[in-house]
DNA sequence: GTGAGATATAGGGTAAACCCTAAATTTGCA
DNA sequence: TGCAAATTTAGGGTTTACCCTATATCTCAC
């Protein structure tokens, strides 16, 4: 019997993820964490094969480390990441912190079943669409506009020069405040121009703000 | 018995209301929908006296859009917005959409069954936090929790040319648009900065759209 | 060790935004 | 009818964004 503990902070999430598992004759739902904390106190004193966890549970930083946390302490553990980020560079992150297996917010039944054995088997999991979504992981693609409605995948500085643009800062003060030139920055604003496939700035923080990629 | 239509695009979120309903005697799901097509679809041949539909399903104006269509499409069936949001303004322009109700992601079985039943009896539903948030929105508050000035007072021309600039509009474009000269749109962009209170289009863009002035 | 990605930087140029000053016309309201 | 606000428009100028091309360095993973 595979016991699994579910960490998300959403009881209607959690239920959902119960109520799939019911029906395996394998599986059992042995604990629900509302809290980073009552995960690690849960598992200190449970036997826990598998953590299904929010990766942005609360924020995408603590799933990570709570992710390392998990993997270190409790190696016989398997961590299966939860999220409804798609990003490759997310996927990577999250499978350097330890997590065996990664999960769309989106997934069946049967995948989450799957997910849950295979990683209980000691190998990674990973469905089509994941799969593909590392498979296209390209410099080219990478570089290409997603269009609207998909969140691109911004670069540590990228995101950082994008908020100092949504606080009006010019070219010259970000250059500043980064110690850096302003053709640094000039690279970064066209990046981040051309990844959200937009003409100018005015589109540009509308659609990050839409897409809520502003802090 | 209370016909349910859940309308989210995640599975596993589906799972946990219709968990969480499960064991109610008054209330059934009927139909579980992933797509706003199929929302569509399935009202129209089906009758349904409560949709729980996600607010961001799959954006924000489309979930507005959608809550606006059921309500005057059908009148006898109620909305009920979920949504992981909860600002005072998001709150009142799903309610002027026509929702009756207004639940949090992270609501409670007791909460789900009681807000269905009480839309159902033709009454609103909000819980003690959304209350509260509403009571909490006053002008002083509001002004104080953004940092931000009051929603300033424009002018039907600065309104319009405020919403082609966030489309990406260069002045050019915008003047041809409104068959102007360039230097009116220029004026009306100076008095939008001044208005506002932001030295430039990025923060004006970001600012508008925290206080719900663009379309 | 090599290659890719991230970051930094440069030169050169044009387009666009922004600022200042000023005047004219139209519209709505008291 | 007069006045204020809204709108339109102009000339002139500076600042800033945006585009194109190119190179260099560092880091990380294989």
């Amino acid at each position: 019997m595979i016991r699994v503990l579910i960490a998300d902070d959403h009881n209607v999430f959690v239920e959902g993820i119960e109520s799939l598992i019911s029906g395996s004759a394998e599986i059992v739902v042995t604990e629900r964490c509302h809290t980073v904390q009552s995960v690690t106190e849960r598992l200190a004193q449970t036997g826990i094969d598998v953590v299904l966890l929010d990766i942005s549970f609360p924020q995408i930083e603590d799933g990570l480390g709570l992710c390392e946390f998990i993997t270190r302490t409790y190696p016989s553990t398997k961590v299966i990441a939860l999220t409804m980020h798609d990003d490759a560079s997310l996927i990577k992150r999250v499978v350097k912190k330890g997590a065996k297996g990664y999960l769309l917010k989106n997934t069946t039944k049967t995948e989450l079943l799957q997910a849950i054995q295979t990683v209980y088997g000691e190998k990674q999991y990973f469905n089509e669409t994941i799969m593909q979504i590392l498979l296209d992981d390209t410099p080219k693609n990478r570089r290409a506009s997603h269009g609207l409605g998909a969140k691109p995948n911004l670069t540590p500085r990228e995101s950082e020069v994008l908020n100092l643009i949504s606080q009006g800062l010019t070219t010259q003060q970000m250059a500043n405040q980064l110690f850096v030139s302003v053709k640094a920055v000039e690279f970064h604003r066209s990046s981040l121009l051309m990844k959200f496939g937009v003409p100018n700035t005015a589109l540009l923080i509308k659609t990050a703000m839409e897409l809520h990629c502003i802090d």
